[in-house]
RNA sequence: GGAUGUGUAGCUCAGUUGGUUAGAGCGUUCGCUUCACACGCGAGAGGUCGGGGGUUCGAGUCCCUCCACAUCCA
């Protein structure tokens, strides 16, 4: 493979691209023209990115961006320009995101080539930001680890297939909604055509009774509209970053492609028996008013009381419990101890009667009961936790629930309680009482019984809450559908473990987070949620003649006819008249959890419905990206849902990132007020220089924000900008046709120059050490990267950059120049020019625009179509050890200087070199080199153990 | 309480299977108008590798134990 040239793709690799670009291209213009329609709807002023940014190339305006209009995916000619046009004066990182931002858009630089077929393919799910929530650093950090790995991927030719999609569906989106045009959804309204919201985002809030309620249909209209403002603004940095993605292929959750595909995964889960609908208790969120799901909890510490009330044997003797939910009391179904608990032994299998209210009820044992927790002994209710489900479902105990989905307690009088002596008190003080009111009546009438065994005393315990909630959950019986996830059934359990280690986790470590998520499952998936804003489960139900709800034979629609709304629409067969009619039909009213369709994404982005061709060419994807703390969320579920449909892994790697924190390392988050915006930073430092600091935080470990970490990203990218202009300004060719040794001056070589030839010309011994050095880089970093280590690849090139900067550069210029004749300079020049687009090829995955600007100075097409580079390209023969022994002595003859306080130009009369035997030969071989670079007069060698540097005499200074 | 990870220079981090005197960058100190770069260049100072114990000729690295921090799950 040819040394300086861009890629050249495999066999049949390129054949038909255009058509195939034309075929996805098409459906992204479709895309945009949408877009600019709705901006151009609203008034809503276009930004540079339909114009064109500002031309910054300098003097020469769009003159690149022509070359690259010629040459764009296309094979390079086998030559490599000598001549070092359009490069500037003084280089500069300013203006390089809008300059290449907009090649690369013009010439699809990152359009997937969907002829590629399976093994030509990387494919990558990418994580759908919410649109509606904030950008922030995290964004940045995870979305430039994946950048990388696919940039790396694409110049190692694969066709990288890189969606984008924007998580639109859910409480956040439908908060957003709500205040921005006062409306408030309601799923049994008709939709209204050409509905116009009461506002636009023009006031801060709105009281509840003043929004105006709408249908799902024009919700979802208003939300299509909104967010396609809120994307633009992460479009613009993520543009700005540079992420490679395919701006084509888009998706948005809560569009007509990711509802229809959602219903249709539903509705195959449903046919195959893995979905279901139960009457069972479950988690509810009072304030949302909604079911959740065991992957949504959060446990919260949350003071509360214990209090010490006796219960009764028949015998009048009391039993002591402790509980912070009191309130509970009238739904205590049984009391519950460890079985080798000693002190209640006796009671196994015993009745006791309930303070207050005198009923009945079992003492049974269960090893759940904590034996130094309290008196040990605990009152079951049904449902004050998770705990009494358990109970309640293992021991089969009654069920007597008195908490409504209000979070308050039944309005009538339960009739276990009827004709007992507390009916009385339940009528009076609790029904319909809030939870903390019934609490209070009940505590204060347990003191006056005298039930209640000293004071309350305060206790800091963990309750579980809802994700975004602010109140405890509450457990509820109610109608639910279910996806079965192995929370109930060990062998799909087993089975989904076992998926897991199918999965590369990337750190391997990860996989713990999810063995231990799925192995801990309590119950299967719960995906209906009492919302309105979301994809609706797709299914109606029969009723009969007495308008009774036949749950068990729900009706289900064609899968062409997806997506549905069944409130809105009827089924087949059907009326609309027969809604809710006796022996007709009824629509679920519920929506899916959002994770039922963000756990599809592979299968939305990737066409599984609709798009075979395309389907068979991306999955199962190679890549899923993303952050720890939702391995039990989106990552487990979207192994649930290819399980059951493609009986396969959704990906074969994971790559897991880690968190961004503030310098004193909380997490960052707006309460903090510790946040930074992304945009301001990028802007302030340039887009390579946050990658350089994101792309230093390895996979799994959380990273700092760090300031200075960013500086020396800048000044890399800098230092790469100016060392390149000056490798290039020696130019190529005969020394003469350059005599007036002007850098830069791009002074006329005319003969296009092969990589080859270069190789030729380079016969210098410390020429050949540089490279062979370089050689050993290339291999590192490419086993950083096959390792889904970028971190150790950047390292390995960065710090060979800066020995190439400090210690070759300094050594060679002299003789670049030409001051000793024409092929040692030729070496050198070749040498600078093979190392310079092997280091560009190495540094492009992490630093895409200063690359970029670089191979556009003196190279056809862009870097990053370019072949990744390899030893090959770099001629043999040469050791390492001439630049490091050079490179050490030409230290020691600095340290000198600066220990004699005077400058690097300063002349050294003589000095002596000691060392090995073997080491001074080559020092000798580079002796030529190195006394133009350190001004020595005049070198001499002696025997040593180690290469130092003796007896260096600087020379007296004219005055 | 369980799982996983982390603990190395003032700060941010490397340190591959155990092998000379533990590395880098930032910061700091000193010096340098150096013909690519002062957004630069050169040099220096700075560490009992969280504590203790063990294996070994040899431990930052392996084993045991304890401590601290973080995250996830109870």
């Amino acid at each position: 493979m040819d040394p300086a040239l861009p890629h050249r793709p495999a066999a049949g690799h390129h054949r038909g691209r255009a058509a195939g670009r034309a075929r996805v291209r098409r459906c992204a213009h479709g895309r945009r023209e949408r877009r600019r329609r709705n901006r151009r709807q609203r008034g809503v002023k276009r930004d540079d990115r339909d114009r064109g940014g500002p031309d910054v190339s300098g003097g020469a305006p769009g003159e690149s961006r022509r070359r690259h209009t010629a040459r764009s995916g296309r094979m390079p000619p086998m030559t490599a320009p000598s001549l070092p046009t359009g490069m500037p004066e003084r280089p500069s990182l300013d203006g390089l995101e809008e300059k290449w931002g907009q090649v690369w858009r013009e010439q699809g630089t990152y359009t997937f080539d969907r002829t590629a077929t399976r093994d030509q393919v990387f494919s990558i799910d990418t994580p759908p930001p919410t649109a509606s929530g904030s950008l922030h650093m995290g964004h940045v950090f995870s979305y430039t680890h994946t950048d990388c790995m696919a940039r790396y991927k694409r110049m190692r030719g694969f066709a990288v297939f890189y969606p984008i999609g924007w998580d639109d569906n859910g409480l956040p989106t439908e908060k957003r909604v709500q205040n921005y045009y006062g409306v408030r959804g309601d799923a049994h309204l008709p939709y209204v055509e050409g509905y116009v919201p009461p506002h636009h985002g023009d006031v801060s809030s709105i009281k509840a009774a003043d929004q105006q309620p709408i249908s799902r249909r024009n919700f979802i209209e208003l939300c299509d509209e909104l967010t396609v403002k809120d994307e633009e603004a992460f479009e613009s940095l993520f543009r700005r970053m540079g992420f490679s993605l395919d701006w084509g292929i888009s998706y948005r959750t809560i569009d007509d492609h990711s509802r229809a595909t959602a219903q249709q995964a539903f509705l195959r889960n449903l046919a195959r028996g893995e979905a279901y609908t139960a009457e069972a208790p479950g988690l509810w969120d009072v304030t949302f008013q909604t079911a959740v799901a065991q992957a949504e909890l959060e446990a919260r510490d949350y003071p509360g009381h214990y209090h010490r009330v006796a219960f009764h044997r028949l015998d009048g003797a009391p039993v002591h419990i402790e509980t912070t939910r009191p309130e509970l009391i009238p739904a205590v179904v049984a009391l519950i101890a460890h079985p080798d608990d000693e002190r209640y032994q006796d009671l196994f299998g015993t009745t006791v009667t309930s303070p207050l209210f005198g009923v009945e009820i079992p003492v049974v044992a269960h090893h759940a009961a904590e034996i130094d927790k309290g008196a040990g002994i605990a009152m079951c209710c049904t449902f004050g936790d998770l705990t009494d489900v358990l109970w309640w479902r293992e021991l089969r105990l009654p069920t007597r629930s008195i908490i409504t989905r209000a979070g308050r307690l039944q309005a009538e009088t339960p009739e276990w309680l009827a004709g007992g002596p507390g009916e009385q008190l339940y009528a009076d003080q609790v029904a319909g009482a809030t939870a903390f009111r019934a609490r209070e009546a009940i505590v204060s009438a347990l003191r006056a019984s005298g039930d209640l065994d000293g004071e309350p005393t305060p206790t800091q315990r963990k309750a579980n809450f809802y994700e975004r909630g602010e109140k405890p959950l509450e457990i509820v019986t109610s109608r639910q559908w279910y996806i079965r996830n192995g929370g109930r059934d060990a062998d799909l359990n087993a089975a989904l473990i076992e998926r897991g280690r199918q999965l590369d986790f990337h750190p391997g470590f990860m996989r713990s987070r999810y063995e231990n998520w799925v192995a801990g499952l309590n119950g299967d998936w719960l995906i209906s949620r009492q919302r309105f804003f979301g994809v609706p489960i797709p299914v109606w139900y029969p009723l009969d003649a007495a308008g009774e709800v036949d749950y068990d034979h729900p009706i289900v629609p064609a899968e062409a006819d997806l997506p549905i709304d069944p409130v809105a629409q009827a089924p087949v067969g059907f009326e609309e008249s027969q809604r809710d009619q006796p022996g007709g039909f009824t629509g679920d009213p519920d929506i899916m959890d959002t994770w039922a369709t963000s756990s599809l994404s592979p299968q939305i982005a990737g066409g599984w419905r609709g798009d075979p061709d395309l389907f068979a060419r991306v999955f199962p994807m190679d890549l899923r990206p993303q952050a720890h703390d939702i391995i039990r969320t989106w990552l487990f579920a979207t192994m649930v849902r290819s399980h059951y449909e493609h009986d396969s892994v959704p990906w074969t790697n994971a790559a897991i990132s880690g968190w961004i924190l503030d310098p004193d390392r909380k997490k960052m988050s707006k309460s903090k007020g510790n946040v930074v915006t992304p945009e301001d930073i990028v802007v302030a430092h340039s887009a390579d220089a946050v990658r350089y600091w994101a792309a230093s935080g390895r996979l799994g470990t959380d990273a700092a924000y760090d300031d200075g970490q960013i500086k020396v990203g800048r000044r890399l990218a800098i230092k790469i900008l100016n060392a390149s202009k000056f490798a290039l300004g020696f130019g190529w060719g005969p020394v003469s046709a350059d005599a007036a040794g002007t850098a830069g001056s791009g002074a006329a070589q005319a003969a296009p120059v092969s990589p080859a030839e270069l190789a030729a010309a380079v016969t210098n011994p410390l020429d050949l050490s540089m490279l062979a050095a370089l050689a050993d880089v290339v291999e590192r970093a490419t086993a950083g990267f096959e390792s889904w280590d970028y971190t150790r690849s950047l390292e390995a090139t960065e710090s060979f950059f800066w020995t190439f900067c400090d210690d070759y550069l300094e050594l060679v210029k002299d003789r670049a120049y030409g001051s000793r004749g024409e092929a040692e300079a030729a070496s050198a020049r070749a040498a600078l020019r093979l190392a310079l687009s092997v280091l560009l090829r190495l540094f492009a995955p992490m630093l895409p625009y200063v690359t970029e600007e670089v191979w556009s100075w003196w190279q056809d097409g862009s870097v990053h179509r370019a072949a990744w580079p390899t030893t090959a390209e770099l001629p043999s023969g040469g050791d390492p050890r001439t630049l490091s022994d050079t490179g050490a002595v030409l230290g020691a003859i600095r340290k000198a200087k600066s220990d004699a306080k005077v400058g690097m130009r300063a002349e050294v009369a003589s000095a002596t070199v000691a060392g090995p035997e073997d080491a001074l030969a080559r020092v000798r071989a580079g002796e030529d080199d190195l006394r133009a670079a350190g001004r020595v007069e005049t070198l001499e060698y002696a025997e040593g153990e180690t290469v130092m540097v003796r007896d260096a005499v600087l020379a007296p200074v004219a005055s």
